[in-house]
DNA sequence: GTCCATGCAAACTGTTTGCACGCGC
DNA sequence: GCGCGTGCAAACAGTTTGCATGGAC
């Protein structure tokens, strides 16, 4: 199913409308496989439709995120990164020195997570996994610069 | 050893002086056992030192943090939430209804860590795990409005 | 006495909202 | 045509900063 079909469903479902601006916001997040901050997001889909305001592009991501189209990770900025869904649960890694994202995946932590909701009975809607330090290269320069 | 000697060798390790509000704030947090943000930590500081300003709340939880004193959450809310800092890891799931945070530790995820580290290289130098959903109590609160 | 830390207010960043108009259904 | 979605600008929340004064060492 295209980008367009999912979309105009959960719109559909959700009872919201179709309209240029979602599709293109939905576009510009699937077309990239980074993690977008919503100024990103903002000036590229600008390239595309000079007219969108970020007023939008903040309604937009507060819907496609309601949806499940899209999630939200809060990666120890001050600001907000959005990005496609994906059906495999990921995690991430950032350098706190050249913010590198780094994604993987890790299947202990499903369990852990599905062994503490079943120890607290609590319903389990998000896990995010938030690792930060020093990339490789950037492990290097900060050891040789201490030296 | 006690707060006090804990925060003063911190500060002259790195450098800093001890005053009264820095004191103060770590006294608070650690009587805490509840993650504050800047807001409640600067209501609770200002009833035993009515002078104390938020901006100063704020540069000492940035130095307390960087002394690697206290732990900086971004628990899904828009403002950061703080604590004394443990020697056990531990890990935060948040009711997104009531706001209920519970703690808890999962060996499982810091060796996912490791093994993470390990394969690409990284230095780790936080791990942050946080799961979101519905607590015991607000999920069947929302069965029942649904039905 | 030196210089870092503080209080105050103003600035700033990221995000949200009120309103009148525009467009999907 | 009805009513949600948009663009614009203003408001907002949380946090940071410049500056003059105060206090730790």
């Amino acid at each position: 199913m295209s980008t367009h079909d999912n979309l105009s469903k959960a719109l559909r479902v959700s009872g919201r409308r179709l309209t240029r601006q979602r599709q293109l916001v939905m576009e510009v997040l699937e077309k990239s496989q980074e993690h977008l901050d919503a100024e990103t997001l903002y000036s590229q889909a600008k390239a595309r439709d000079p007219n969108i305001s970020l007023a939008t592009i903040y309604r937009t991501l507060a819907a496609l995120r309601d949806m499940g189209l899209i999630e939200e990770h809060l990666l120890g900025e001050s600001h907000a990164h959005y990005e496609a869904a994906k059906e495999s649960p990921h995690y991430h890694f950032t350098c706190t020195r050249c913010g590198l994202v780094i994604e993987f995946d890790a299947p202990q932590v499903m369990q852990a997570a599905r062994a503490f909701s079943k120890r607290q009975g609590v319903l389990i809607r998000q896990v995010h996994l938030f690792l930060s330090g020093y990339c490789a290269e950037c492990k290097d320069k900060e050891t040789k610069i201490r030296q």
